[in-house]
DNA sequence: ATAGGGTTAG
């Protein structure tokens, strides 16, 4: 068809075929006539771009506006530029924005309502606050829209205050705020938490009979949710006279940040048996739910349902549930999961290849993690953030440091959670002077002010590095009050350090603030016998019992293939437990031929010499690695979690044993990972 | 012409 038209069409015909075209959704052939048009007429370029807007083609249609501006022959008219500001609204592009406005004002626009009113929506959706505001400021008359869309703009920038300014302004300016100003608003109370502004506004939803609005009700059970209960939010929603799916999806939400899961559940049923019905936001609503609230196995159950029911995970979905895999520390399953990812074109999405990151980096293997965010094209702060932890968390404060110059440079903005991220790198990498420096330029420099964790990160930076009397003096000069982080990072350098008089200090004021953490006493009890001090030690001890405290059982594991293998101290359960022995046994006699010593201080009990090494040998997470070599099916690396911290003496001999096996070993526990390989260790011995 | 719900880091 298209072959047989002429090349060249008169003007006029040419408009009215690029009418037809477009108005039939044959935008190929609309673009393929335009193009062969030399001089287009300004008609035919609006007709053409207007279409491409509206099909969804906002690319394309601020391609030819440049082309358009580029040519420079026609003045636009107000449909052209309404359309662009449309294209730019959808696909946020503020540089573009900034084009259409400078058009406007250049040929005279800018008195109009509706372009006016289309350049607040498209700088809203852009969030440029200020772009907005110029063009409102700069309107001689402004209707309900303006300010609604002024209101909105807001919202979407978090300027929430401004967005409730705007609401009780117009009012003043003799505009009557509508059901569509009323739901845009509501938000900003709902996010601020504020009540009295939330009542003010249902106030006015009540005097104004807009309360049979499904947009103003939904807003208003979240609002109520948010800033007093979930039951005067039950209360709203059991009074609205008309509900949709985001009605009940809004109360399912409510319910689960309340953290009551079963209510949540129980909504989402009768929602199912009544018929409503359901959509992504639905199932998505119930399995984040779940996973906020720890419920994994349930929310791996709906997902299965819901796959059932004929919705296809999408990219919010597979966010929602890739923690799984991170918490249950399943390289395999996150694998599985990046792999659907990869299928389905998620990975372009921030937030989902920030979750991956993430999952790499807690599973044990950094080095996929740093891969998947080498390919991120944007990168916002959460992104930045979470490979600087996952760097300091594997123990690479350089790397950490590196990654913190570099996200500044590229004009990301550090929050607070990056300088914990940041510091507790230096922390683990002895970088004391570095520490230093960024904790200094904390507030001069970024505008961040140090908290709670952030001086408890630096007591950790230099007890780490065995400056312990620099530590306490850091305490005691801290302009907050230390918390159980900064006391405790004190008593774990004493630990390594072997500092007695401050042990005694830090210890002691954990025992009053956090009289109930056994890990502790546990610490102090160490601390003393390893100086000998073995009555004070079992004094610690009696303390604890006396106060109820009972140690957490040191637990490891492991996963191998489809299962997950747990161990606790002396262990002999596992289907495979004489050969873990027999093989702990020989490996014991290369190890003491390679030079290895054990390091009977990391025993509490009063015994003697032989039975002290007994004890050692069945440390829950050597059994695991020992399990690990023995089902290695050709992997040249082993993972193994544990609940606790490390102890020194199965430090040093998972050092032997990954030199002797020649595998790497890679072990995480409480504060970090451990990567073994051929006798050393990635910490350095410093743990 | 302007409107609501589901996702990532400590």
């Amino acid at each position: 068809m298209l072959s047989k038209l002429p090349t060249s069409l008169p003007p006029h015909l040419a408009l009215k075929f690029i009418k037809v075209y477009s108005n039939s959704g044959d935008l190929q052939r609309a673009r393929h006539l335009f193009d062969k048009i030399p001089q287009p007429d300004l008609p035919t370029w609006t007709i053409l771009i207007s279409a491409l807007t509206k099909h969804g083609r906002s690319l394309e249609a601020i391609q030819y506006y440049n082309d358009f501006r580029h040519k420079n022959c026609v003045e636009p008219d107000k449909l052209l530029l309404l359309s662009v500001a449309k294209a730019c609204a959808s696909l946020r592009d503020v540089m573009n924005a900034k084009r259409v406005h400078e058009d406007a004002i250049r040929f005279g626009f800018c008195s109009d309502v509706l372009l006016g009113n289309a350049l607040i929506d498209m700088y809203g959706k852009c969030r440029c606050s200020e772009g907005a505001r110029l063009v409102f400021e700069g309107m001689p008359f402004r209707d309900v829209i303006s300010w609604t869309s002024m209101a909105s703009c807001y919202v979407n920038c978090g300027l929430l205050r401004e967005a409730l300014g705007a609401f009780r302004k117009m009012g003043l300016n003799g505009e009557r705020p509508n059901s569509v100003t009323v739901s845009s608003i509501l938000p900003a109370c709902t996010d601020l938490k504020d009540l009295k502004s939330g009542r003010e506004v249902h106030g006015f939803v009540v005097r104004n009979g807009m309360g049979g609005n499904v947009f103003v009700s939904s807003a208003l059970v979240n609002m109520y949710a948010s800033c007093l209960s979930i039951r005067q939010a039950q209360l709203v929603f059991d009074s609205m006279s008309r509900r949709d799916t985001v009605s009940w999806n809004v109360l399912i939400t409510a319910y689960f940040l309340n953290k009551e899961c079963e209510k949540g559940l129980s909504v989402f049923g009768r929602m199912m048996s009544e018929g409503v019905g359901l959509n992504y936001a639905s199932w998505n609503a119930v399995i984040g739910g779940c996973m906020q609230n720890g419920r994994t196995e349930k929310a791996l159950e709906v997902l299965s349902r819901m796959q059932n029911s004929g919705f296809k995970p999408n990219q919010i979905t597979i966010t929602s549930v890739l923690p799984a895999c991170t918490n249950l520390e399943s390289l395999r399953g996150g694998k599985q999961i990046h792999g659907y990812i990869f299928r389905h074109w998620f990975f372009q999405d921030l937030t989902t290849t920030t979750a991956l990151v993430f999952m790499y980096a807690k599973c044990g293997d950094l080095e996929l993690s740093r891969r998947v965010f080498s390919m991120m094209t944007k990168r916002d702060t959460v992104s930045w953030n979470t490979m600087i932890i996952a760097t300091s968390m594997h123990g690479n404060g350089e790397e950490a440091l590196l990654l913190f110059r570099e996200m500044v440079d590229s004009g990301v903005r550090p929050n607070s959670v990056t300088f914990t991220g940041v510091l507790s790198g230096c922390s683990h990498s002895r970088l004391v002077d570095e520490g230093l420096l960024i904790f200094d330029s904390m507030s001069r420099d970024h505008s961040v002010e140090p908290d709670a964790d952030h001086h408890s990160c630096m007591v950790d930076v230099l007890s780490r590095a065995g400056r312990l009397e620099e530590a306490y003096e850091f305490i005691k000069k801290m302009p907050i009050e230390p918390t159980a982080g900064a006391w405790g990072a004190l008593l774990g350098g004493c630990r390594v350090y072997k500092n007695v008089e401050l042990g005694r200090i830090a210890a002691n004021r954990l025992f009053e603030i956090e009289s109930d953490n056994p890990g502790n006493y546990v610490l102090l009890s160490n601390i003393l016998v390893s100086a000998k001090l073995w009555s004070e030690a079992s004094e610690t001890r009696k303390l604890m019992r006396d106060r109820g405290v009972t140690k957490n059982p040191g637990c490891s594991w492991i996963q191998v293939r489809n299962r997950v293998h747990t161990f606790v101290v002396g262990d002999k359960s596992n289907d495979q437990s004489d050969e873990i022995y027999r093989f702990l046994d020989y490996m014991g006699e290369k190890m003491r031929i390679a030079g290895y010593l054990p390091n009977t201080d990391f025993v509490l009990q009063d015994v003697d010499q032989e039975e002290k090494e007994e004890v050692l040998c069945n440390h829950s997470e050597k059994l695991a690695v020992a399990f690990g070599v023995l089902n290695l099916n050709g992997e040249s690396s082993i993972r193994v979690f544990k609940n606790l911290r490390i102890c020194g003496d199965c430090h040093n001999a998972i050092k032997f044993m990954a030199k002797i096996v020649g595998v790497k070993i890679i072990v995480r526990d409480s504060l970090r990972f451990h990567h073994f390989r051929d006798g050393l260790c990635s910490c350095q011995d410093f743990w």
